[in-house]
DNA sequence: GTGTTACTTGCGCAATCGCGCAAATACGCA
DNA sequence: TGCGTATTTGCGCGATTGCGCAAGTAACAC
């Protein structure tokens, strides 16, 4: 990237694997609901909307990938955000996709594809 | 996420879209590749080690969701990132994937796995 | 018009992913 | 010990993704 042009093909598998586990909606859900407390899985499920089964699937991916961390208190595991600049680059790319998208509809030719996406990020 | 917890599931799908773009190795080069330079598609093709044909598959997801732009000059297709905060999103993620193979490696125990993944990362 | 270069698109298939279900494991309490 | 709660894991199947191949479009030169 930037300061290193030539990152090297394992390097991109890499960071591409890591993209990977955001690459979801619900496991975007999951990081916000562990984005600012340690959860449950339980507690996690319900929020994300899916089962328990089906968070702790996505929750091992996230963990294996280094996104989360658990520890296990009782007879729970708490999972929480592995780093918080994970979460400032979401933010980072949230803002940049609303800018975007804020651009795209100021056209009178926006496509109503796009006025739905702007809507959906609450702009406009 | 931070500063606006209860994001709604269509804005999670949106965001886990846009992460779906990053989430694939060839495609995270081909993101290097046109990182500080707009490159027509055989460029592209010819530092990312794929097709034509695929390099152009990728790329037309990469534009479909705003992550970069096309321009058309002569017969060439010029292919540049939308804007710059990805690019700084991305490196902020590495930086941080790199703290963390770090941290684990530092410790004795550090699987033979890790220390591979921090290797790739050029660290270590 | 023909030919060439640059890129895109449709199709088909193998590989991967997401998820439900049932079974297994781990912990705490009586 | 046995019981209830919390979480994980293995399996199977439908849905999606990635990619090669062949065909199609676009711009330029002759």
């Amino acid at each position: 990237m930037p300061r290193n042009p030539a990152m090297s093909n394992a390097s991109c598998e890499l960071l591409g694997g890591f993209f990977a586990i955001l690459a979801h909606g619900t496991r975007m859900r999951i990081f916000c609901a562990v984005h600012e407390q340690a959860r449950t899985v339980t507690e996690i499920a319900a929020y994300s909307g899916v089962s328990i089964t089906n968070a702790s699937q996505h929750l091992r991916l996230m963990r294996d990938r280094g996104a989360v961390v658990a520890e296990k208190r009782g007879q729970s595991v708490y999972y929480r955000i592995a780093d918080s600049r994970f979460v400032e680059a979401v933010m980072l790319i949230r803002e940049t996709l609303v800018d975007g998208l804020q651009r795209s509809t100021a056209e009178a030719s926006a496509p109503a594809r796009l006025r739905r996406r702007a809507r959906a990020l609450r702009i406009a």
